[in-house]
RNA sequence: GCCGGGAUGGCGGAAUUGGUAGACGCGCUGGACUCAAAAUCCAGUAUUCGCAAGGAUGUGGGGGUUCGAUUCCCCCUCCCGGCACCA
């Protein structure tokens, strides 16, 4: 045996074991309950960063466990490959990006294979390649067939100099990041996904998500945003020289008798109309085409807009209603046009306050119906009885939003309540034909066509005589073709006539391929059930992957909380519908989602640093490259790069990401310390869905933890040995079952920091022995060695062969707690004094109350402070504390 | 702007879910070993008053409920994630 421990030899002979033995070969037919793990695949960016080794540290230790639980456990790795960084690596490098993903590809598996974790190699999925996507394709044609997939316009960040399409990562601060150009929305033709058509069980499935976190769930409640509102229909009034109607939704129809204008999107109808002949709207509606189309932009942008000088006529009181064009009202959402209430919405009150429109109070406190009664709603009564209250009360928006008002000024509304003033409007709305109650969500359609060179081609080819038409089955895949040049400009594929020209697959014509390719998110919504069938030629998936499906639990960062998660849970129910999972699935519970429990891990956040250039683009710097001044308190002051000492500037602290470029490499720690150090640390450092801001002080620490263990276990195995006392034997006992207790629910709860501590614990419970031959020291170590097993698997292999215990610690069971060690017969009680601690008290385990009132009462620190008086009551935590009140 | 989360010693974090705040580790200080250093080992380490015994304060800030609040309630500040074309 080693007399040092040596991570480089002890790692690669672990892991030379587990590759001989096939160890993490996953059985299709095992009769063992199955335990499918899944961590979120990476995007092949280049290299790991301490994010990938906190999320497969974790996935791998809840494999392991499962494993030592008796779990036939599937833990399978992939490579989410398409994607824009590799067209921009081609462009900065000039490397194809199918080259440059691939040689990614191979230097992350290496490390990834060096962190030693359980996976079956043998199941490994590579998006970018035609045996994946041709199977994605295959379920866009059955998809587009059956309607669930469909054509329609959309807006998009127009590059006007490049001439191209730009993601909203490409657009900073209103302009394209490499032309510099002032980026503009333009409507073009893409493919959607019909997800609203699942909204309804989306939303209602989330309740039967018991494995999920709660705020994920929240979140994609919101996202989702089931309301209950009324369409309600404005005549175009006589000016308009056209008949019909503006149709907006809303969530409070009873406020309609308050709307005193509506206003529209830039780029409705009534606008262009009204444009036409207002060469000043024309300009305005112009500028609110500029900029990007991220939400986030919209919502902060300063709300502007301008009368077009036309008019509606309101559907229940006649009255004339101008129609202004507003930069807030989005085009995409609902109807693209809103009615404005400005009494009670606070955007439409700051709106009205800017141009001076009307404002008409139309919810008012009731007291003869003891409405109002809540404390919001008590303030709100004092203030608004009666009189024009001022918008701007935060109070009266609370007390508004919770719809405990009744209707005024509203004719005969008067009087009635939320819902009662709901269903009337909507019963008068309904028998004039100008509205009715209607279902909204908030969640919109998903448009997956993207007019980029690396993803998985569109299989549709569109002919002048038959339309858009599947590309059939006996020509899938359509392959992306992999030598091609990336100018950043323009679709590359569109300038490709030998990929682009073709025969209609229908009536034999001249014909052309679709040249946009799919959105990368639908590769990443179904890989999970490709890694159940691997090879499968025959479909997406095969009879395997009823075997294994559901995900029994799948761990990712925080931040796919919404997309990734809501566009895996639509799939698989897409899934389901189409066949996938064989004709019987629609009936079974066990394919409507996906993943059953699910780990948010938070994210590894990193410093950022970045210079700007002669036009203002920022060039991120690595932080290992950069040096950083701090204060007297540890407050960075300035930053310089190493490489040259001259100052940078500092950016915020983000999660770690190629395109900031702060990810932290963790080969150099692999390298220095190996990889149980790296993982020990990583589990060590922060629970796992909390955040952690990254830091490597303590590194140190984890790998002088392991040194003792190893040095510990070459003391047991070479030490002649001298007896410890049975007292503290028994003591020692004590200590490291109930250590071993809580690790266990610790574990459970995927609390993996505070079980490295146990181990950290039991390890010192030991150290403290001066005996070492007893059969009760080796029994400790082999605790110590099974809890660590799942989080350091090289260093507990190797010392679980050297000390004798076994050949393979993977064949070892979980530690077991010794409840007979956990019996005690006295125990310390805390006394306090007003909730105050002012001493403790060892009493015997069964004493009884009386007594222990007594005991506290004759405590020395009790008697001082209670100077001869008397306490007024005693509290009795049992097993815990006595707090006398005096 | 909207939605979700977070804030505890010099640092990462713990606290059996309303019951001893600071487990475990890092760092730091002192000591042992060494010619010396590294490594290792031992001791101390929330702040503050005090020679000490002991006291006071303390979980982002302000208020509240309770015998007792890091934990529950109300208000506020700052930080992080997401916002539909980064993945």
């Amino acid at each position: 045996m080693q007399q040092n421990y040596t991570p480089k030899e002890i790692e690669s002979a672990a892991q030379q074991h587990w590759d001989n033995s096939q160890a993490f070969r996953a059985s299709d037919t095992s009769d063992k309950p199955k335990y499918y793990c899944l961590s979120m695949f990476p995007y092949p960016s280049g290299k790991l960063h301490m994010g990938h080794v906190r999320n497969y540290t974790i996935g791998d230790v809840l494999a392991r466990y499962h494993r030592m639980k008796g779990f036939n456990v599937m833990q399978p790795m992939g490579w989410d490959a398409f994607g824009l960084p590799a067209e921009n690596a081609a462009m900065a490098n000039n490397v194809p990006p199918a080259k440059w993903t691939y040689s990614n590809i191979d230097y992350m598996r290496k490390q990834l294979q060096s962190l030693g974790l359980a996976i079956d190699w043998s199941r490994e999925v590579t998006t970018c390649t035609p045996e994946y996507y041709r199977w994605e394709q295959w379920l866009f044609t059955r998809l587009f067939e059956s309607g669930l997939i469909y054509k329609k316009t959309s807006s998009v960040n127009w590059d006007p100099v490049d001439n191209t399409v730009l993601a909203n990562e490409q657009v900073i601060d209103g302009r394209g990041w490499r032309s510099g150009a002032l980026v503009e929305k333009r409507k073009i033709p893409m493919y959607f996904f019909r997800i609203t058509q699942y909204a309804d069980e989306l939303l209602s499935d989330l309740d039967k998500l018991d494995g999920w976190p709660e705020q994920v769930k929240t979140m994609q409640r919101n996202w989702i945003g089931k309301s209950y509102g009324c369409d309600i229909e404005f005549p175009y009034d006589a000016g308009i020289g056209k008949t019909g109607t503006l149709k907006v939704y809303t969530t409070r129809p009873d406020t309609l008798m308050g709307a005193t204008y509506v206003a529209v999107a830039a780029e409705h109808p009534l606008a262009t109309q009204a444009a036409a002949s207002d060469p000043a709207l024309a300009t305005f509606i112009a500028e609110c085409k500029r900029g990007g189309t991220a939400e986030a932009d919209m919502a902060t942008m300063e709300k502007k807009g301008m009368n077009t000088g036309l008019f509606v006529t309101h559907p229940l009181n006649g009255e004339k209603l101008p129609i202004w064009v507003a930069n807030y009202v989005l085009m995409g959402y609902g109807e693209g046009a809103v009615m404005a209430v400005p009494a009670h919405d606070q955007r439409d009150f700051e709106f009205a306050q800017k141009y001076g429109l009307p404002i008409k109070q139309v919810i008012a406190a009731n007291e003869d119906k003891g409405q109002g009664t809540t404390e919001k709603g008590q303030g709100a009564r004092d203030k608004g009885k009666n009189t024009l209250f001022l918008f701007s009360s935060e109070e009266w928006q609370e007390w508004y939003a919770s719809k405990e008002g009744v209707c005024v000024n509203s004719g005969k509304y008067d009087g009635l309540n939320f819902q009662q003033a709901f269903d009337a409007i909507a019963v008068d709305l309904a028998a004039e034909k100008l509205g009715e109650k209607k279902v909204q969500f908030r969640l919109r359609d998903w448009g997956i066509s993207r007019q980029r060179y690396w993803g998985c081609p569109i299989p549709i080819i569109h002919c002048a005589s038959c339309g858009d038409v599947p590309v059939p089955d006996d020509q899938l895949p359509v392959v992306l073709p992999e030598n091609v040049t990336i100018t950043g400009a323009g679709s590359p594929l569109a300038k490709m006539p030998e990929f682009y020209e073709c025969t209609c697959p229908k009536c034999g014509g001249n014909a052309k391929r679709e040249t946009d390719t799919m959105d990368t998110f639908v590769e990443s919504s179904w890989y999970y059930a490709r890694y159940a069938s691997p090879g499968c030629t025959t479909g997406l998936v095969d009879e395997r992957a009823r075997h294994w499906l559901p995900v029994d639990q799948y761990i990712g960062g925080i931040e796919h909380a919404i997309l990734h998660l809501l566009y895996a849970r639509f799939f698989n129910k897409l899934m389901r519908d189409v066949g996938v999972f064989g004709p019987d699935a629609k009936q079974s519970e066990k394919y409507n989602e996906p993943f059953t429990n699910l780990l948010t891990q938070g994210m590894v956040i990193a410093p950022t640093f970045y210079r700007e250039d002669t036009v203002g683009k920022k060039l991120w710097l690595n932080p290992a490259d950069v040096d950083v001044v701090t204060d007297a308190k540890g407050r960075p002051t300035g930053a310089t790069l190493r490489a040259d000492g001259r100052p940078v500037i500092i950016g915020g602290t983000e999660k770690m990401s190629k395109s900031k470029n702060n990810g932290v490499d963790p080969q150099a720690i692999i390298d220095q310390y190996g990889a149980d150090t790296a993982r020990l640390f990583m589990m060590f450092a922060a629970p796992p869905e909390q955040q952690l801001e990254w830091n490597d002080s303590g590194v140190e620490g984890a790998s002088r933890f392991l040194k003792r263990v190893w040095n510990f276990g070459v003391r047991l195995k070479n030490s002649e040995g001298s007896a410890n006392t049975p007292d503290f034997e028994k003591s020692t006992r004590f200590e490291i079952h109930s250590v071993l207790k809580q690790a266990k629910a610790d574990m459970d709860k995927h609390q993996f920091n505070t079980v490295v501590s146990a181990a950290m614990k039991i390890l010192n419970a030991l150290d403290r022995l001066t005996g070492t031959k007893e059969a009760f020291v080796k029994e400790g170590f082999s605790i110590l060695l099974r809890l660590l097993a799942p989080i350091t698997p090289h260093i507990t292999q190797a010392l679980w062969k050297e000390l004798g215990y076994g050949d393979d610690i993977l064949q070892a069971p979980w530690p077991q707690v010794d409840e007979n060690a956990l019996v005690q017969d006295e125990i310390e009680l805390v006394i306090q004094v007003n909730g105050k601690l002012r001493g403790s008290l060892l009493v015997a385990k069964d004493t009884d109350k009386v007594q222990l009132e007594r005991l506290a009462l004759a405590h020395e620190a009790v008697q001082k402070l209670l100077a001869g008086g008397v306490a007024k009551k005693i509290i009795i935590v049992p097993g815990r504390l006595i707090n006398v009140v005096i």
